[in-house]
DNA sequence: CATAGTATGTCATGCTATTGACGTATCTGT
DNA sequence: ACAGATACGTCAATAGCATGACATACTATG
């Protein structure tokens, strides 16, 4: 709260002054939250891999694997979705999927209840493979990674970054890219992710 | 979540249970929090390349730009130092380093103290686009980014991100690619960022 | 039925990221 | 002086992400 905007003209120098540097505070700490959100970024994706290469995994792969192991997911889940779900283009999902099916984890199938869409789903290869391999190696890398962290501090991290990704999201809507702008369905599920 | 593997013999007893089910919360909560960084990096290179782009910029470029930038580089950075700085290899900010260089907003100079070393230094041209394209840009990008997140909030949050990247360092460090694992000079910098 | 909208797939281009592997020049320490 | 460490640049392969542009197939609506 504070120091959020409370100048506004008036006679004069003081209340300007101080907003000004309320503002530029504000945008020092927007500039080093977003250089560490740069570098957590990086650092997720280089030991998270790892944590899974074995498995012949990628964090990606672990997201799309992770969201399609989920029981609400059942039937499947149409590609659009599945990349909306995961903030990423169509097009960047296809590579990864392409992956995951030449490697026998995800299938492609026609939707019945609607001609044009196909589903993806978890083989049983793929679900297998989840929750023996790469499950455990998940939870091992969760542990080393949120070490030190409470459930309070958890809580509140992931807080912030619905905060955060909900203002990006509303960024990206305003000055949109078409694609994005209406999902058609109203949203097709409260959105709990992998 | 919550149904994953909770069996495993013993009589039974309480505390076990409790135990087990406190992993399970903090899996659950990491899994959460990746989840969300996962969208959150997308997001960011996304909406933030597009403030940007107008300059010529990337998120990535304006990594660079921005440290280069800062007053205690002065004399120029070693390309090694900025990778470590940023978290990335040698060979990615190569690349990007390149496009800079044609554009010419920053110049690598052989570094007079040591014959090996070169130095990385932004160009006139390049601390007059920072300053006055890039950054109202930018600042007006935090501006949206963080809008309703108070001086604390931003605070916190960039906190947990700190914490979490350490571990992450760690972890890095830990089962290390050799590469970062020496870095010479005990600390180029105290490290704040871009 | 015909048109508009939706869902997918795909091709292409550009940028970023990682890993691994070299080759060269230049310290540094024994 | 020489061996080993360091700093750089670079080539190559693989993956992921974004954008724009098409083409096809099917749905929904007037």
């Amino acid at each position: 709260m504070s120091v959020t905007e409370r100048s506004e003209k008036k006679t004069g120098s003081e209340p300007e002054t101080r907003a000004k540097l309320g503002v530029a505070v504000r945008h020092e700490l927007a500039n080093r939250l977003y250089f560490r959100l740069y570098q957590c970024a990086n650092m997720m994706h280089k030991t998270g891999t790892r944590a899974v290469e074995s498995e012949g995994l990628t964090t990606q792969r672990w997201a799309v694997l992770g969201t399609l192991s989920r029981p609400e997911v059942g039937q499947g889940m149409a590609v659009g979705d599945l990349a909306r779900h995961l903030k990423v283009s169509r097009q960047s999902l296809s590579g990864v999927i392409r992956r995951l099916e030449h490697d026998g984890l995800v299938e492609n199938l026609p939707d019945p209840s609607d001609g044009r869409g196909r589903l993806l789903r978890i083989t049983d290869v793929g679900h297998t493979r989840w929750h023996n391999q790469a499950l455990p190696r998940i939870n091992e890398y969760y542990d080393q990674a949120v070490a030190g962290l409470s459930i309070e501090d958890l809580s509140h991290a992931l807080h912030y970054l619905v905060r955060l990704l909900d203002n990006m999201t509303a960024i990206d809507q305003r000055e949109g890219r078409a694609e994005y702008k209406s999902t058609s369905r109203p949203a097709p599920k409260p959105d709990w992710p992998s």
